[in-house]
DNA sequence: AGCAATTAGATTGCGCGCGACTAAATCGAG
DNA sequence: CTCGATTTAGTCGCGCGCAATCTAATTGCT
């Protein structure tokens, strides 16, 4: 399968195909390009479909937790949730013993896509082609390096 | 460490953290943040920097060979270009035999600015803090990964 | 109580990243 | 040789993604 792939390369190497900043920066854009169809069907982009499966695993929370759970920032997820929000996905309200608090709730369009979204992960699962254990193992690494580079719990 | 990493999960489940999609997305975007900084004395961005790699590797191709090696559409290619040549870093003339073609060349600013680059893979894999066999089953498996997903050969 | 520091969310500016499309050059079947 | 198909870059529109910055609300310190 792989030719040469054993040159202690990697840790110092200014090869672009030895880096692994650049093999992750590859999959992500590969996987994302083949989830895109089958978002299309739902009407959401990637990292919308991200945002919707966090409120389906957890409805009405603050756009404070949600940018935790995704790691993204406010300047990313407001404009975002604000496209849900008139994709008449979700609905936002200020708190009300806390004004500064937005909570995100689920609209009941919002909460009936899920059962359409359930055949994706089936589906990208079965694309990316990993056995269950290469799978564990690549998300144990990835968070690890997540951890590593935040410096953080993920 | 881990604490019920252990129950099935990963193939159908809708839980997010469950996801290797999503742990794909949060590593990218956390190891090109943790680049920033390191890149902006280059003045350069994680993009950028991938493309100054490849030519530093291979002088003198062209947009389309680049594309193929970063897995880049030339949408995105092109203004990205455009900007390391308004950085006079790189200098772009089309192919003499072939005027559909665009050849990308380094300047001497491009080509000099490799030494200073030098420590920041360095940098980037201490941050990432992989053993070099972690190092190397992650890449291994994310370009499983790649591979499958796109039907190609990295 | 009063006011500085903190926190939550939003806005702005910029650079991707890609699908859809366009223009120009080249290739190729007849 | 010619005309339609293909190839190569580029443009455009849109949605991220984030740093920097802003506003408003809350907390905390005295």
């Amino acid at each position: 399968m792989d030719q040469d792939a054993h040159h202690a390369a990697g840790q110092g190497s200014l090869l672009l195909q030895d880096q692994l900043c650049f093999a992750l920066y590859a999959a992500s854009r590969s996987v994302t390009t083949r989830y895109r169809p089958l978002l299309e069907e739902l009407g959401l982009t990637y990292p919308q479909y991200l945002v919707m499966l966090a409120l389906w695993e957890q409805d009405s929370v603050s756009v404070r937790d949600l940018g935790a759970a995704l790691r993204l920032e406010s300047s990313t997820l407001s404009p975002l949730l604000k496209r849900l929000e008139a994709a008449d996905l979700i609905h936002r309200e200020r708190r009300a013993d806390d004004e500064r608090s937005v909570v995100i709730r689920l609209t009941r369009a919002g909460a009936d896509l899920r059962e359409k979204a359930g055949t994706v992960p089936v589906a990208i699962g079965e694309a990316m082609g990993l056995t269950p254990e290469q799978d564990a193992t690549a998300k144990y690494l990835l968070r690890l390096v997540t951890e590593n580079v935040t410096g953080s719990r993920p």
